[in-house]
Formats: structure tokens, C-alpha cells, sequence
DNA sequence: CCGTTAACCTGAGAGC
DNA sequence: TGCTCTCAGGTTAACG
């Protein structure tokens, strides 16, 4: 589910929460996630201090006072929660994704700390916990991604090398991490919106405008979309404080016969699949 | 090499 | 109330 908005403001929580706390105990009552949790995990966290939490991506890393690393991955569902050992045992979302209390299912990992726990739920399991020994190997796992859509190195030169000749289309395209890392499917419609481009448009066919304006209006929809605390699309129980906003500016995304708000366009939003992922786009005015 | 599809999972909501 | 069907913010192995 989560997008580098959503993953930022759950790194930003977790960070105000764990940087140089000391891990006290793990315990993981399933190990089947996306893949199996290592064998070696408890015992690598057990008694480590986190140093430092930090985000590439989707990804969220925990560098540990022994210099391994944690790499987590929220995949579709999963989310962090802290529960406070005090007597109301008082409970905080870390997550875009909200919920009155600590749901009852699918809490699989508890990192417990002295005066709190983190708990990791996740009903479908598509997220990972992962060890890495060293900044090597992370650094290896990392070789093939992309830059961040909201780094220096996508840029215009990059991205007009990586576009050409290419016969994918550009929605594809934008949710490829090996081309460019941290979109996902909402902002991938919503970014193409902005820069009014079909998402079916193949990649040769982009001009020099339009890839100018994806380099600009990707960072502009991440930026804007963390600033706003990430998107809580089911959200429904509006739980007030940290809940995400930009759910309220979609201009596409999940707006189906909708009316285009593009001033003096009479076009209406189109839903269609690439690649079995939900599409919206006004069919006049994105071309 | 390239591009597309199926698969991994559970739960919510729609339609009947 | 309950059944069946579709869909969900991600990733990647396997295929043509």
C-alpha cells in the first residue's frame, strides 16, 4: 500500500519514537512474510541500540549499534503501531493507516523496548523484515533501484536517457523501481495528471515538454503528499491527529466517471487496468 | 535484451 | 445473513 509519501511519514514516527532506544526483546509469532523472517533475526536486534532510522524508497532501515542493518518493507498492508507498557497501555499509530487500537489479528512481530513495544501487523504479509550484515550487502540489494523520484538524480538528462526507444508505456515505466524509485500506483496516476499525459503514451513518444514536466511534477505530488502526511485512502474511522490528507487532492485517482477538474475541460475521468493496476485519467486532456 | 502476466495473501465491499 | 466475486497503496519469477 504505501508509496515514498506514506513510508516517509511512517519513518519520520518510528524515528521520533526509537533513534537510540535499546531493543529489549523480539518476539515473532509468524515468520512467514513475504520472506521467511532469518533465523538470526531476535538474536541481531536483541540488546542493540538503534543508531539510526532512515528511508530509500518504500524501504525503511534501522542501523543497529552491532553496524547490521534492519531493512523493513511494509509491502501492501503492513503498518507499525506503538503500545506503551504504562497502566492504559496507551496505543499510537505509527502509520499512515489508522486504527483505534492495536488490531486483533495479524500483529506478527514486537520489538519490545523498555518502555514501549513496536508491533508490526500485516494481514497479507506482502512486507519483509530483512538483516543485513553489512553496508555492503545493502548497499548491493540497492544496486539495481533507480533514483528517488524526489532526488537530484532524477533529473531531466536522466530520465530523457532512460525514455527512449523504449516501448513500454509510461505509466509502467514510472511504477518500475529500477527505472525511478518510490512511486506507486495512486501517485503514478496522479503525477501523469499534472503533467497531462495519457498513461498509455509509450515512452518514445514523450517530447522534451512533457519529460521536463515529469522530472518537475514528480517531485511536486511526493513533496506536496508528505507535507500532507501521505494518503489514508480507508481510512473510514477518521481517527483524529496523524491521519494522511492527500487523499483529499486526488485529481484521478479513484474518481471514475468523475468530471475533470482541469479549468475548461468538459472530459470526464476514465478507469482502465495496465497491467492488471487500476488506471484514471481524463481522456481529454491527458494525451 | 524487452514487456507482460501470474502469483504471493487476507479482508472489505458490492451484488445477489 | 450469507454466499460469490472483485479489488486493494507492491514486488518479482516466469514466460513469450
Amino acid at each position: 500500500m504505501p508509496e515514498l509519501p506514506e513510508v516517509e511519514i511512517v519513518k519520520r514516527s518510528l524515528k521520533n519514537n526509537v533513534k537510540y532506544k535499546k531493543i529489549k526483546k523480539v518476539i515473532i509469532s509468524n515468520r512467514n512474510l513475504r520472506f521467511k523472517i532469518q533465523k538470526k533475526f531476535e538474536n541481531t536486534l536483541k540488546g542493540r541500540l538503534i543508531l539510526s532510522v532512515e528511508r530509500f524508497s518504500k524501504y525503511i532501515i534501522l542501523t543497529l549499534s552491532n553496524n547490521k542493518y534492519c531493512l523493513i518493507h511494509l509491502g501492501m498492508s503492513g503498518t507499525l503501531h506503538l503500545v506503551r507498557y504504562d497502566k492504559k497501555g496507551t496505543f499510537t499509530n505509527l502509520s499512515f493507516y489508522h486504527s483505534k487500537t492495536l488490531p486483533k489479528k495479524h500483529n506478527h512481530i514486537k520489538i519490545k523496548f523498555s518502555k514501549f513495544m513496536i508491533v508490526y501487523n500485516d494481514p497479507r504479509r506482502f512486507g519483509f523484515f530483512k538483516i543485513f550484515n553489512n553496508q555492503k550487502t545493502l548497499k548491493d540489494y540497492f544496486s539495481r533501484s533507480g533514483p528517488e523520484a524526489t532526488s537530484n538524480k532524477f533529473n531531466y538528462k536522466y530520465l530523457k536517457s532512460k525514455l527512449i526507444n523504449k516501448e513500454k508505456n509510461i505509466k509502467n515505466f514510472l511504477l518500475d523501481q529500477n527505472y525511478v524509485s518510490g512511486i506507486g500506483n495512486i501517485y503514478a496516476n496522479e503525477i501523469l495528471f499534472y503533467c497531462k499525459i495519457n498513461p498509455q503514451k509509450k515512452c518514445k513518444k514523450i517530447n522534451k515538454n512533457q519529460t521536463i514536466k515529469l522530472v518537475k511534477n514528480s517531485k511536486f505530488v511526493l513533496n506536496l503528499a508528505i507535507k500532507l502526511g501521505g494518503s489514508s485512502i480507508r481510512d473510514f474511522k477518521n481517527i483524529s491527529g496523524k491521519s494522511g490528507l492527500f487523499q483529499n487532492e486526488f485529481k484521478v485517482y479513484g474518481r471514475e466517471n468523475k468530471n475533470c477538474i482541469t479549468e475548461n475541460c468538459k472530459g470526464k475521468i476514465s478507469k482502465i487496468f495496465i497491467s492488471n493496476r487500476s488506471t484514471f485519467f481524463c481522456n481529454l486532456c491527458q494525451k
